[in-house]
DNA sequence: ACAATGTATCAATAAAAATTGATTAGTCAA
DNA sequence: TTGACTAATCAATTTTTATTGATACATTGT
């Protein structure tokens, strides 16, 4: 159905575009070790407070990242269903490669 | 080896980029049934042939897509070799989110 | 209740990306 | 050679994102 694809895409597009930046991949990349606490991610990036918050709300605004806050402190950790999420779409995205069809001439 | 990993999520934050746009996965999703004209893609997408030009060019420089002269007419294809770069990338990442460590308490 | 701490949010600005229309550059056919 | 056609590129503008510093909010310890 083309309304779901589009869907699909539009939520695929939003995804990607949460993952088209270094600092983020940086962050995704130390959440891969397990949840952080936001003090360590700052550190650990050697950026502003104000900067990293802005990234986490971007990765969490996509549906990537969960937080929770324990005390004073807030952790993030990646959110497993969407990351299972994106292996699938692009699983299927995978699955249409393989129908290849014949060379279509041009324009006609 | 850390300047490896940094060159590593540029090059990735550069495919996602490309990635992060509903037009361009249009695109992508097209080209998975195999090669195609600029024409049949500017009547598929029903857009104009300069933002049209200008989404194949961004695919292109990210080195996702190839193209290819016939006469007047040019070719877009998607590089398999990329598609699998970024197969492999994506799976280094998964490995890493195996190994789990112990939850660390925080800032201290 | 107050001060200190961790983090989010806001407002202003800067930087990057997308859109549009016009122009240019190849290719073909007459 | 000219004209028609396909598609890239350019310039101007608009839109979207990112950065920065300031401020607000919640929590904890005194």
């Amino acid at each position: 159905m083309i309304a779901t694809r589009t869907k699909d895409l539009g939520q695929a597009a939003l995804w990607f575009h949460a993952l088209a930046d270094e600092t983020r991949l940086k962050i995704i990349e130390r959440l891969l070790e397990g949840e952080q606490c936001v003090c360590d991610l700052t550190e650990f990036l050697q950026t502003g407070q104000s900067r990293l918050s802005f990234h986490l709300k971007t990765l969490k605004d996509a549906g990537l990242l969960k937080d929770r806050r324990e005390g004073r402190w807030i952790y993030y950790s990646l959110d497993d269903d969407a990351i299972s999420e994106i292996g699938r779409w692009l699983d299927s995205f995978k699955d249409k490669r393989l129908k290849v069809r014949p060379a279509a001439p041009c324009c006609d």
